[in-house]
DNA sequence: TAAAAATATATTGTCGACACTTTTTGCTTG
DNA sequence: CAAGCAAAAAGTGTCGACAATATATTTTTA
């Protein structure tokens, strides 16, 4: 999926999206110190240009600048997914709460159809896909879309989202349970089909609830394993 | 206030809290193009370091970029702006819970202290001053912070708090009625010395909520106006 | 006269160079 | 040999210039 869905000619745009993609796959590792002279050489622009891609992608906080020090791939630890995820479970009940008032027939059909899909693409490659992982977001973009509160993708999207990629890709060990994440899915479908702007909300806040606990249950392993040093 | 904490020596730093100001106090009108070369002229700094100024408002959603067309100032509706409240609420509340677990007893101390400030401030001169608005924001600050959640500032302090310190300062006409805002602050306060968090949250939430109803009476009224003609 | 094409102007995108700061390297000294 | 200082190397901050694109103006034509 494209993060932005301009045409993206300019020469910023590019490199900005091959740095993105690089950060999110861990081919730039967390935490690595970036040159901006050895960046630019290496991606064929100039420094100027390459800086322009380095600003958006401390906008989506991939990359961190420090004044006359430079800029550094971001590091994520799991306290910082576990506060992510908090208010990605704020926001996403909210967000759904509002998509039952304010989604067209159209667009909640729309969204029927996604998980018909979806439940497709599970059945025939079981679990562990690529697909299924943007498939999600793609659920989860919709809802957004259709909460009709423009500011509350703009947050999500901007940094919060990418970073989340960004865990899934470099982490993402359990395959997160996709029979029991589309079965969680309909129900909120089902919900905001009925117009019940609370259930909805609720479903979405537990379903979101489930994956940040599996994150924290990770995150007492490598509590465990610290201590047991 | 200033918005980052690190001594801002760079040029581009200076010139980006310049026209930050300059935004949000009305001096360049929302929807107003903006010329590089013109403001990088009237500012006495080159155009890329304009550039990068820019590129840092945009981060802060003050102005949007346009490929191969240029930036402007934002232009915040009404709608926005109920949206973005939608959104502090929601984040606010969860964070005024968090708060009440997580910050330290001095902490707690501390936003008292400011609150008794705060009531000072307002008997001096009776309402509509600019150290109010900010020392409402500073409240708010202080209970991000002691979420422990250092996300959650970074999305309401990116962009978010931006727009509506610049909304205040362009169109508040009404005085925010300091008395009833530090009551409920003052029982905010109560709930996290109390460590209950959930009252904090539900007290939290209401505070917010009453900002954005009456943001929304003025809406209605606009659109009233907008029917008469 | 009005619409469309072509030119001219202004603005944004991209680049390479220089100044200043930070980090590394190598030398001196106790 | 270690610690501290000095010089050099690398890196970031800032700038002005050229190329590509968009906007405004003028000219042409129906």
């Amino acid at each position: 999926m494209k993060s932005d869905s301009r045409n993206t000619n300019s020469l910023t745009d590019t490199i900005f999206d091959q740095l993105q993609d690089a950060i999110i796959k861990g081919q730039l590792p967390q935490g690595s110190k970036i040159s901006e002279p050895g960046l630019a050489k290496q991606y064929q622009v100039s420094r100027g240009t390459l800086r322009e891609a380095l600003s958006r992608l401390e906008e989506k906080q991939l990359v961190v600048r420090s004044p006359n020090i430079g800029a550094s791939v971001v590091t994520l630890s799991l306290k910082e997914l576990i506060d992510i995820y908090h208010i990605r479970e704020a926001l996403g009940a909210m967000a759904c709460a509002l998509a039952a008032c304010n989604m067209s027939n159209d667009e909640i059909a729309d969204l029927r159809r996604l998980l018909d899909e979806h439940e497709k693409s599970i059945q025939l490659d079981d679990g562990l896909s690529y697909y299924q992982h943007e498939g999600e977001f793609d659920f989860h973009y919709r809802i957004l879309i259709g909460s009709r509160n423009s500011k509350v993708l703009d947050v999500l999207d901007g940094g919060l989202y990418q970073l989340i990629r960004m865990y899934r890709y470099q982490f993402s060990s359990d395959s997160s349970r996709p029979w029991q994440a589309l079965k969680e899915h309909r129900r909120i479908v089902d919900a905001i089909e009925e117009r019940d702007a609370e259930l909805a909300g609720l479903l979405m806040r537990r379903h979101i609830q489930t994956a940040r606990q599996r994150i924290e249950q990770q995150q007492e392993h490598q509590e465990q394993r610290e201590v047991g040093q």
